[in-house]
DNA sequence: TTAAATACTTAGGATATCCTATATTTACAG
DNA sequence: CTGTAAATATAGGATATCCTAAGTATTTAA
């Protein structure tokens, strides 16, 4: 089962500002294995090249959190997630 | 947004034997928008492959069913699905 | 019997997704 | 200052995903 990995990224950035590792260890803890660095750094890289995110480092980390049109973005994609799938998750 | 096709399709024929278009139709009813019969008859024919799912021609139609295999891969991929994305949903 | 509609098939390809493997940068302990 | 760990970066590639654009078979209607 693959997809949606960008996805996910900006749904958790969509509750907290968060860094690369924080970010891994969230998908970790759903997933049940951290995306490794060569996954999740260029899913990064490309969020924020499409104006979705932003990052501000200091130091050794750079904490990552949506832009306005990333809010907007979780917003629509949520809810066609939801509309697709939903139904998915009251069976149990 | 991409993918989960494969899934989705196998999470339909868990709760009901479908054929193609019937598939098609409950899938579109979700997303939005049908696949196209180039998206769903490989991705069926490639489930088949695999050994999920069974198909039974009478006539026009291929009515599609899980094979043992099948139900008890679409319970673990429910179960994964669930616990990747499960948070997602319980927000709305 | 022909025409249209329905269900399915296939070839070929664009893009997304995610990986391995390696490198870089920064912080900090010794 | 040196070595190590933590966080991030990048190259290159395998595979998945889904599409467009045709096509073939089967049924139904005229």
């Amino acid at each position: 089962m693959r997809g949606l990995l960008s996805f996910q990224i900006l749904w958790l950035l969509s509750k907290r500002k968060m860094h690369g590792e924080e970010i891994a260890i969230e998908i970790g803890r759903r997933r049940g294995d951290k995306p490794k660095p060569g996954t999740l750094y260029p899913a990064l890289k490309e969020l924020k090249a499409s104006g979705l995110i932003s990052g501000n480092r200091k130091g050794k980390t750079i904490t990552y959190s949506l832009t306005p049109y990333g809010r907007k973005s979780v917003l629509g994609a949520t809810r066609y997630f939801c509309r697709a799938f939903g139904d998915i998750l009251e069976g149990r």
